[in-house]
RNA sequence: UCCACCAUAGCUCAGCGGUAGAGCAUUCGGCUGUUAACCGAAGGGUCGUAGGUUCGAAUCCUACUGGUGGAGCCA
């Protein structure tokens, strides 16, 4: 009977199939030990020569790293194995024989793995963030569709820039200019006003020639954009899809968690609702804790962000930011003119912003006024006004890294491991 | 774009002015519970590229190329 690795507790005492992979394997003179994965998960078959034919043995010991077969054995409970199984192999069908593969059982640098990311996708850590990064994914999709919300997927190719500051990846429309995607935030909120209660999950390009450790060319973001939503509203739904996500994985990546090591003590805290400081207060606080280099105005660097982070054992909101900081769509304070009602969710542990998000501005005349200033009255902007000119109303929305999350849940020290083919600054191999 | 550091065997590194080294990987041999298995043997190199200093350069100097970490910007 076939079977995979994640079944295998089910056929306890029976002889089954696995088409897997060789991750490693050890011999000696009498029995050998198979470590096998077969993409669902990892276990060990062990090769006693007494018990097998010694073509069966032989091939045990000859067969190379990452060598593809279809091995037949009895599967047992041993206390033994931390996976809990073992198989007790019987006969061993060699598919493919692996030749000198590259990545062997020792350390290696970042430039190496990097290049071979398509064969280090198969090692056990990169297996385990990868299927983190999926039930973050997964539960991203429960959570918005039982809460009401309605996936809605915003163009790639747009004729405009949603916030003038960032470098865009400039293409050709046919005869016209194009640029990929940094935001679908606009049309978002276009389709809430359509829909009420939208979210969508796609990727992002930023030709920024930034080089850190919380950075990738391209990335993948969650942006939900609600109607009738405030300011508070907004922070309710974020810290709420948060700790959301973090439970999820806390419940069905035991054994991922477990293989990265990772500390869940730091995440069974993450639950609702999150501390708040505003931007006013953090300045203050900046200042007490001896940062000199920075006044009210300024925008907060990393060791700004890690140094409030690291006051909080969950993510925290910073809000109400100085309007100069931010772009043009976010609705005013309504009893301050300098500030605006944002919120940036830094996580903890170092690993900075994953929300970016704000009440958007629905004023017809204030938001005019804004893109005039912005030169950004040109006709790609005209759809965008033309939403406060019919039935305009309050809303809000935020974007989620999904790298720079799936980076903190899993403790992964880079989001380029986070992702399955990193674009990263001078890097677009494999 | 700026700052710092790095480049020696397939991989990870040591060697820092006087004959090119180790571990892992590979091949061969040994070992009945290994789990980065272990023990023994063998093969494996234009020391990133181009100049310069020197009797002599992997080693010192300059430039270039590639990489890593960080800053700015952002999620």
């Amino acid at each position: 009977m076939k079977t995979t690795i994640a079944e295998v507790g089910k056929h306890v005492g029976q002889v089954v199939t696995i088409g897997a992979w060789i991750s490693n394997k050890r011999s000696s003179g009498k029995i050998a030990f198979l470590q096998l994965r077969d993409g669902t998960g990892f276990m060990q078959g062990v090769v006693v020569k007494s018990e097998v034919e010694e073509s069966v043995f032989d091939a045990a010991k000859s067969v190379t790293q990452e060598s593809s077969i279809y091995v037949t054995g009895e599967v047992r409970v041993d206390e033994r194995s931390p996976f809990g199984f073992e198989l007790g192999v019987q006969n061993i069908e060699v598919i493919h024989e692996s030749v000198d593969y590259p990545i062997t059982p020792k350390e290696h640098g970042v430039e190496f793995l990097m290049d071979h990311r398509h064969l280090w996708l198969r090692s056990k850590k990169q297996h385990a963030i990868m299927k983190i990064r999926n039930e973050v994914i997964r539960a991203t999709y429960e959570f918005f569709n039982n809460n009401g919300f309605v996936k809605v997927d915003p163009p790639i190719l747009t004729g405009s820039a949603p916030e003038g500051t960032t470098e865009l990846f400039h293409t050709k429309y046919f005869d016209e200019d194009a640029y990929l995607s940094q935001s679908g935030q606009l049309y978002m909120e276009a389709a809430a006003m359509a829909l009420g209660k939208v979210f969508s999950f796609g990727p992002t390009f930023r030709a920024e020639k930034s080089k850190t450790r919380r950075h990738l060319i391209e990335f993948w973001m969650i942006e939900p954009e609600m109607a009738f939503y405030e300011f508070e509203d907004n922070l309710k739904v974020q810290e709420d899809y948060v700790s959301y996500i973090v439970q999820s994985v806390l419940q069905n990546c035991k054994l991922e968690l477990g293989v990265l090591e990772r500390d869940v003590t730091k995440l069974e805290n993450i639950k609702a609702p999150f501390p708040r400081i505003t931007y006013d207060d953090a300045i203050e606080f900046l200042k007490e804790k001896g940062f000199t280099d920075i006044e009210w105005g300024d925008d907060f660097g990393a060791p700004h962000e890690t140094a409030i982070a690291e006051s909080y054992d969950k993510p925290v909101f910073i809000t109400h930011y100085p309007t100069s900081l931010k772009p043009f769509y976010m609705q005013p304070h309504p009893t301050r003119e300098d500030v605006v009602l944002c919120a940036d969710l830094i996580a903890p542990e170092g690993y900075g912003e994953i929300i970016g998000g704000s009440e958007r501005l629905h004023d017809h005349e204030i938001l005019k006024q804004r893109l005039e200033e912005h030169g950004l009255m040109e006709g790609a902007y005209k759809w965008y006004l033309e939403l406060r000119q019919y039935g305009s109303v309050p809303h809000s929305g935020f974007g989620l890294g999904l790298e720079r999350t799936v980076a903190w849940i899993s403790g992964a020290d880079h989001v380029r491991e986070t992702i399955p083919f990193p674009r990263l600054l001078n890097r677009l191999y494999p």
